[in-house]
DNA sequence: GATGCGAATATGTATAGACAATTAAACTGG
DNA sequence: CCAGTTTAATTGTCTATACATATTCGCATC
């Protein structure tokens, strides 16, 4: 019952000496049997340290030439989006939905043609508007969608419990609340908004495409530099 | 050699059961003795496949009981934060920096006390402006700094060069632009902008802080969900 | 029925060895 | 000196085995 395995243990060190600097970009990893021979340990324990530590981007290696430190092109940054039933009662707030439009249609929108069920609402955290939110879900991937009770369930909720895993992608951007945005969320037309904008898709099919747009001072995305994951 | 190796097209397998829901969450994946057999290899080779799905968070593995899929709560995104200079160029644009500022005192900020180096400036695309960023360095941490020439380089990119894999933490919000700020990128006061903060920080101890706003219209930040890496 | 204990099971970790693939470096012939 | 070839170092992958560890299940006992 060690405190940590010894694979996790070396590649821990060998975080360590990179994140503080000790071995900076281009710098040469001890080889396979040079660190085989200093943890008194099988190759294979080695390299499943040096292993996980290339997935994670912070070594290269080459066969013949050895394992270096890696040059940081971009840093790549871990960002949970989070359900925000989920995130606004995390927070210890009081969570609620409102939808304002349910239309079901056919969609021209080049990202989700095809028959689509779209949803217009608000989100609020302490009976305070937080977010206004625009939906378009396809319903061939999702006619369940169509029975769901989404005036009490926000969309993206009723989603991830019944649609999970699919692959997505996020577009973060500013923009200034549209006369109707500022009325449905009882700001200043013109006032700062942050929008995200995410697609999902489910085996190469969109699933769902759905704008957010949070009032700017009442939320923030944080994104943290993700090498320290077990 | 095989096209893929045989861990990875395992993990790859049952990546795709996943995705596409055909094994939703909380279902059993076979265990690694039934997929021994399927692929008619080791179980070291296996347990590599499955351990890198834990890892990637997909799955979730307990002693005893099995492996399962994951019950997603959140959507772990990845997101590249690059170097200014780096992504205006490979955008086939003209980069321009332009130091307005740039100060040596004592900072008293919370998140960066001590002896800072304080810099502001104005990133160009195209010879437009693109953010303004304000940023102190700490000058314990990285005495260069002060002899560094931040005319020519701005210095997120001369701090990439000499400081690398420092840990990061970036949060993201929107703002409207304070005259200040809508003078120096040739907006509107109140316009709406983008505005990343980013601390990184050096075996513990801060480096820098620094708050880029973006012109809303001119920067977007995208995540992508990250579970398909090798 | 409740409780405690042992056995069965599935994963976690590690070993020692083997061969393959890649490629930098040394060598060799012109 | 250059070009092509060989050599050797290093990682990549896989096998077969062993023991450790956590956890569920069932059984025996109270």
């Amino acid at each position: 019952m060690t405190a940590l395995a010894l694979h996790a243990r070396i590649r821990r060190e060998i975080e360590a000496q990179i994140l503080s600097g000790a071995w900076p970009p281009g710098a040469k990893v001890p080889g396979e049997v040079a660190l085989m021979a200093q943890y008194g340990c099988a190759r294979m324990t080695v390299n499943k340290a040096l292993s996980a530590l290339a997935g994670a981007g912070l070594v290269t290696r080459k066969r013949r030439a050895g394992t270096f430190v890696a040059r940081p092109r971009a840093q790549s940054m871990v960002l949970e989006i989070t359900d925000l039933a989920r995130e606004v009662t995390a927070r210890g707030q009081a969570y609620e939905w409102r939808l304002l439009r349910r239309a079901e249609r056919r969609s021209d929108h080049p990202e989700m043609p095809g028959g689509v069920l779209e949803t217009e609402g608000v989100h609020y955290a302490d009976h305070a508007p937080l977010a206004f939110e625009h939906r378009l879900i396809s319903t061939a991937q999702v006619p369940a969608i169509l029975t769901a009770d989404l005036a009490a369930t926000a969309p993206g909720t009723w989603l991830l419990a019944h649609v999970p895993w699919t692959e997505a992608e996020n577009r973060i951007t500013a923009t200034a609340a549209s006369p109707a945005l500022a009325r449905a969320l009882g700001i200043a037309p013109g006032d700062a908004c942050l929008t995200v904008t995410r697609r999902t898709w489910r085996a190469a099919a969109p699933v769902t495409l759905v704008t957010q747009q949070f009032i700017a001072e009442r939320h923030e995305l944080v994104a943290r530099f993700g090498a320290a994951s077990a």
